[in-house]
DNA sequence: TATTAGCACTCGACGCGCTCGAGTGCTAAT
DNA sequence: ATTAGCACTCGAGCGCGTCGAGTGCTAATA
């Protein structure tokens, strides 16, 4: 393909993602100020046709991107806005604050992002499977119950309530965390099971049976933290787009994503064909730096790959005809999950590429500040 | 008004909230089998709009009711549908299971509420201020980071991640911690101040400005569980609706809804509304009862009582189109907060509020569940 | 007096045909 | 290789007539 035909394509997946309606020879080079005729570019466009990059919805109409149209063009000839230094500091505080409660980091990543792209954001919880337990403590709440609180790898803590035997006291409850912290810190979560907690018994003097309930909460409590949740946001400012004007068109979407795991599965699945080097998107990076333009050096340094998936590419039942862009942030070294937005084919790719790096690399930065800072020096600001 | 207005005035407003369409004389008396020809029930219809039940969007089309129509519909002509016995189980073991995790209890509630009325749901967590302090708890993290656990009244447990000064050690933290709570348990959130708090410091025989710091964010984090969460579900199910196919109306909407404070705001106003007995709504708990209906009986016992508010009625800037529905769940005797529905004035409104009492009552059961069960008994079930 | 049949009237929805304009492809000239 | 010119296509928009479901009014009826 010509650099004129990558011009063209360019300048009129352009123009379609903006109006929404299918853009003609004439008007592409009024809009465009190309230096050549509409009855060239209309040659052009009938090439670019046969080749497979455009389709036309009727005989006199203009053209519209195809699929493959649409894979070019983020391919090749995209171009990302920056972020603003204002939009920024904006996410920033957005985000701050966390204190390793990654939970609500990535719950309020996804609304960030779904309040800024107009879209369905999607964000799941990091995989913890591969990180370890550092600490773990039961603490009493009254007779029955008890709160387990986990500390993770980079400090991420969770906790969960459980019930416990009536009759075990704080201190009998004591020994028992002590003797399940003995034996599972340092373990990869992975790697703890029954029989692994359960070897903690042995370590106290209390009745196994009483024991093993405690244990096997705990167990559950662990467990729970390993269970990856899938938040959505903006699921109804995808009606305000045109495509969505169709009632039935509407509710095949919401259908589909319904099925949260489903979503989840899928964005597991691309991660992995990305680490596998399986995923072609990824050479853009390599394109883009050698092309060396103001769009590549704002994200330079630890820029992070995303993945796109156009219509057709999405094996996600319900899902054919939209836009799927993904990206796997990382908390520490070995704790990561996905973030991501759907929507239309016809979407902003280059503003909503460059909103999605920008956000996880504020998500990775905003997880890393819970230690490493002074407490003198923002004792302060906690007033609300 | 006599007897066959009323039947007339319900038979239309049955039939515009199924149709979204000015309902006809002469349908209306196919449809509902009236024992009265169409010229009847057109004399009928022209009383009722010059009473102000009814509009007419034009000359010659059919009508609809006016706020006030809707208003005497709820207040004298409501049916209320018995929730399924299979429903009831349903909505059970979508809520249980919590131990004393309001929030997450009440989130679930406001998204299965959204689910099964195909409107938006609204709901707010339990308001604290009123009930006291069981317990508190500070657990070392790490050097720096701390773990605040509260126990309230009725044993729901909040906690909050809080930075500490860095050169605390655990038994330092404990010392700390158990000054707190000989100095507050048993105390009102609402009593709680900076000063109350930091008469802690004298227990202890540590620096007064590293107990300070921790005394400060133990107090934040109190303060913080009295702050309102809202949670609202279902967005985007409303933009099904036809009221809603005009984007310009919808965005009107959304530009309202999304000042979450100002519906928690107004959401309590109606409460209080309520319980100075100044909302006419509740007199048709006693209505209804006396007619001894069927539905009456469904939830009698408990009854939840609910707040209906049409139209113009609604006070917040935005929904004047619509209509909204809560009521207040109680955790306890003292822990109570807000649910509710939003929709088009055109709703289902037996069917919703049938709906939203059912949800109150299964929420106040559940968090009631969490103690008083025996552990034996449901040491299994917990395999996930 | 309350009800109803009958009738003239209103008005939106729908279908038809027309024009308009933005688009196309092809061809011949530059 | 480019472009001006031209014939053709087709959806959007408009006007118009018809249809039907609705109305209000009036006079006859139980």
């Amino acid at each position: 393909m010509d650099d004129r035909k990558k011009q063209i394509l360019k300048a009129i997946v352009d123009d379609y993602v903006e109006t929404a309606e299918p853009v003609g020879s004439k008007s592409l080079v009024e809009r465009h100020r190309l230096q050549y005729s509409s009855a060239t570019i209309r040659h052009e466009m009938a090439e670019l046709e046969e080749m497979g990059y455009l389709e036309k919805p009727h005989t006199s109409a203009g053209r519209m991107p195809s699929d493959k149209g649409y894979r070019a063009y983020v391919d090749n000839m995209l171009s990302l806005p920056e972020i603003s230094p204002l939009e920024a500091s904006k996410i920033k505080t957005f985000l701050i604050n966390n204190l390793g409660e990654a939970r609500k980091l990535i719950e309020r990543a996804a609304e960030y992002l779904a309040g800024k792209t107009n879209y369905l954001s999607v964000a799941l919880s990091p995989q913890y499977s591969d990180s370890s337990l550092e600490q773990i403590k039961i603490l009493m709440i009254e007779p029955g119950r008890a709160i387990v609180v986990l500390v993770l790898t980079a400090g991420i803590v969770h906790d969960r309530l459980i019930r416990i035997p009536a009759m075990i006291d704080e201190s009998q409850l004591e020994s028992i965390g002590r003797a399940v912290e003995r034996c599972l810190a340092g373990k990869k979560l992975d790697d703890i099971t029954l029989v692994t907690i359960s070897s903690a018994a042995e370590e106290t003097d209390l009745p196994e049976a009483i024991v093993n309930q405690v244990l096997y909460e705990a167990y559950v409590a662990i467990k729970q933290t390993e269970k990856i949740e899938v938040f959505m946001d903006g699921k109804h400012r995808l009606l305000l787009h045109p495509e969505f004007r169709d009632v039935d068109r509407a509710n095949r979407f919401y259908r589909a994503v319904r099925e949260e795991h489903m979503v989840a599965g899928y964005m597991m699945g691309l991660r992995q064909e990305a680490e596998e080097g399986l995923a072609e998107d990824c050479d853009w990076d390599l394109d883009c730096l050698e092309k060396g333009g103001e769009a590549a050096l704002a994200l330079a340094g630890s820029r992070p790959s995303y993945m796109v998936r156009i219509g057709q590419e999405i094996s996600l039942k319900g899902l054919e005809d939209m836009s799927f862009i993904t990206t796997t942030y990382r908390i520490g070294s070995q704790i990561s999950g996905q973030i991501g937005v759907i929507g239309p084919k016809r979407m902003q790719y280059g503003n909503i590429i460059s909103q999605i790096s920008f956000v996880n690399k504020a998500l990775s930065e905003a997880a890393g500040h819970h230690y490493g800072r002074d407490p003198e020096e923002d004792a302060g600001d906690g007033q609300d």
